[in-house]
Parts: C-alpha cells; structure tokens; sequence
DNA sequence: CGTTGGATTGGCT
DNA sequence: GCCAATCCAACGC
C-alpha cells in the first residue's frame, strides 16, 4: 500500500506540512515482516533559511535527503547515539524537512516495545529518537521514499482539525526558539512536555 | 588538525 | 536536577 498523500501535498513549505502531518499515520513494516501503526501528534517545520535547520549551511553528505524530493525520509543520529525522523518538504533542492517528534501507538505495540526495550506505553513514542527507535528506523532508511516504500510509509488518517492544532516554539535547539514552528495536538498526553519559557520580564515600578 | 556542541534520552544524585 | 553516551559537521588555529 501506498500513501493516498500525493507528492505535490509534500512539496508545500514545512510550516504548512507540519500541523497537516498531525492524526496522520505513519506505518512501518518491521524486517520480521510484523506491521506497527501509530499517529502523530507533535511536529516541528525546518527550513533552509532557518539557523536551527540542518539544511542552513547548505548541503552536505548527511543531509543530501533532506534536499532531495519532498515526501522522502531524512534520518539523522543525534548525540551519536539516537535517530530522528523528518519528512522532506518542499521542491527538490530545497532542504525543508518536518521533524516527527511524538505520536500515539496504534498497533503493534509489542514489536515498538521490544524495539525500544522498554513497554511503557506512555513512553513508547514520545519524543523523535523514542519514535524512531520504536518503529526501528535508523540511517539505512535515510532517502525513503515513503510514496513507494514497502517498509515504512504514511497513511491520510483523520487530519487534526485546525482548532484543535496548538503551536509553540520549537524544542533543543539554541537558535531560533521563538518561532513558533512546533505544532502538537491539544490536549494530546502523547506529546512531549512543552517547557515552561522565561515569562516576560515585569513592569519595573 | 583539534575542539566544540548538537532538532535527545535514561540513569543517577 | 544533573550528566554521560558518542557521531559528525562546523569552526578556529
């Protein structure tokens, strides 16, 4: 099966991609040939122009996916030791990806468990190396083509509806937190935490 | 060529 | 709350 989401829906800019991503579902064929399903809920949009963005000094061999056509897998190792997981937006050449930072467990819980070696439920997805890990993705899936792919691909599920959409500040990077590029779904218990930000400084009396 | 730090997580204080 | 784990790109010398 392939996903019902065309091409050109991928080639729109990451900020668009984002919120659109989330009650979609994202599922992943295991090398044992066992199926996991599970439906994002936190998003994060990256674009080349953007210093936080892998893609902002150009590119290079780790991020050749990324500037690949839109709707291919761009997976990166963090810290040296975790995988995270990015849809590639945009025209080719253009380097815009939307990071998937949590979803809700579907189906196949007992294969995401064993894969993470942990069965906390609540834990199994949240966070973008906990889903990556969960769904057994690392670099070999780097340039996916997740409209042809028999191993992991992305179905239309039920879209967030827009009111229920909230967007906030993107997470762990040092730059660029201000812009309000992450999108989760209200109320989701799924989700990563969102910090608490330096509130405003007070009026001075 | 050496140093630094990151789109994170889990374990320990 | 703090910090190690550990790859690799960016940057300084």
């Amino acid at each position: 099966m392939t996903s019902s989401l065309p091409r050109a829906w991928f080639a729109r800019p990451a900020p668009e991609v984002a919120p659109d991503l989330l009650g979609r579902h994202l599922v992943r064929r295991l090398p044992d040939g066992s199926i996991c399903r599970v439906r994002l809920v936190e998003t994060e949009a990256y674009e080349p122009h953007d210093p936080a963005s892998h893609s902002f000094r150009g590119e290079t061999a780790r991020t050749a996916a990324m500037f690949g056509p839109p709707g291919h897998l761009y997976v990166y190792l963090i810290y040296g030791l975790h995988h995270c997981m990015n849809v590639v937006t945009g025209p080719a050449g253009h380097g815009a990806a939307v990071l998937l930072r949590a979803a809700e467990p579907l189906e196949g819980l007992p294969a995401m468990s064993a894969n993470r070696g942990s069965d906390d439920p609540r834990l199994l997805c949240r966070g973008p190396a906990r889903l990556a890990q969960a769904l057994g993705v690392d670099r070999t899936l780097d340039g996916t083509d997740l409209l042809r792919s028999e191993v992991l691909w992305l179905e239309t599920g039920e879209p967030v509806p827009g009111d229920r959409v909230i967007a906030t500040g993107r997470i762990g990077i040092s730059v660029g937190t201000q812009t309000p590029w992450r999108w989760m779904e209200a109320g989701s218990t799924w989700a990563t935490p969102t910090p608490i930000r330096d509130p405003p400084a007070a009026p001075r009396r």
